[in-house]
DNA sequence: TTCCCGCCAG
DNA sequence: CTGGCCGGAA
């Protein structure tokens, strides 16, 4: 008997009971909700792109309200967008979310697609967040890989202690395999493992005990051995470009218009770095300087 | 102090 | 493929 080289080493668990888990356990999240539209999952997706559920709700649920269509926000000023956007961190996020609103009001007839690929062309989304939209919004069978999903199927299909660093096409087709041929099971599956590695397969303290694919699960089998791969990095914030451009732009937020130099260098010490920061937000376009030299939020003056 | 964890420019 | 981009909760 000859042997298949392409063969999988490992192969896919049945995750049938994921599914049935995930109707039953999943959290009541707003843009869950089955009146919601393609825009505000496209919305909530981009909010929950490095910020954690809790600190976006209230956001989005604002959002919802005051911009109900794609074309709603587009004939927002970008100033108000960044305002709204508060502190939810990485506000280029907001401006790449503003012009995407834009191109679906002008270009898809005020519809956010429900195609990968033109998903994919908007500003701001790259291949998490196109899937997550066509998965969650349009119940399309297509395979929604961060870094939750990663660590899940990194234990529970290839039985190791988490996944290693991202291989985005290798992660997408190591998914795309895992999905029943049923479209509706297969978005149901890839809302389960995002859920799952959200709130039961965690990093640090995994409830195994209330995973509903335990005993399925390779790690399990293998006697769950520790993460063996290349140190994670870890990200620092404290005294970092980051935060010092977050420093600059709460201002120009709290301010009713252009604000002086002189308020800008009250709040970091350090002149090299603010003024590297500062530059760094006229070219993003966070910010803009007015005729007289002040600053504003874009759009303002 | 540590953790969180997608997009995009270089 | 690597590193920079926010800010708050644990």
């Amino acid at each position: 008997m000859t042997t298949d080289a392409d063969a999988p080493t490992t192969s896919a668990p049945d995750l049938t009971e994921l599914i049935l888990w995930f109707r039953s356990n999943a959290r009541a999240l707003p843009w869950r909700e089955p009146d919601v539209t393609g825009w505000g999952v496209l919305v909530s997706e981009t909010m929950l792109q490095q910020t954690p559920v809790r600190r976006v709700e209230p956001i989005w649920l604002e959002w919802m309200s005051r911009w109900p269509a794609p074309s709603d926000l587009a004939a927002t000023s970008q100033a108000e967008v960044l305002r709204a956007w508060g502190k939810l961190g990485y506000p280029r996020r907001a401006l790449r979310l503003h012009e995407a609103a834009g191109v679906v009001a002008t270009e898809h007839d005020d519809v956010v697609p429900s195609d990968v690929d033109t998903l994919l062309a908007l500003p701001g989304v790259g291949a998490y967040t196109a899937r997550a939209v066509a998965a969650f919004a349009y119940g399309k069978r297509v395979p929604v890989v961060d870094t939750n999903v990663r660590r899940v199927v990194a234990r529970a299909v290839h039985g190791a202690g988490d996944a290693g660093p991202p291989a985005t096409n290798r992660d997408l087709a190591d998914v795309e395999a895992l999905l029943p041929a049923d479209e509706a099971r297969a978005s149901a599956l890839s809302a389960g493992l995002m859920e799952l590695g959200q709130t039961v397969c965690t990093v640090r303290s995994p409830e195994c005990e209330r995973c509903p694919v335990r005993r399925r699960c390779a790690w399990q089998h293998n006697g769950r051995p520790a993460y063996a791969g290349p140190a994670k990095k870890v990200q620092k914030f404290a005294g970092t470009d980051r935060q010092v451009r977050g420093k600059l732009l709460d201002v120009l937020r709290g301010a009713e218009g252009p604000v002086a130099r002189k308020q800008l260098d009250a709040v970091w010490s350090d002149a090299g770095q603010r003024d590297r920061c500062l530059d760094s937000l006229l070219v993003d376009g966070l910010m803009e300087q007015t005729d007289d030299g002040r600053f504003a939020l874009p759009g303002e003056h």
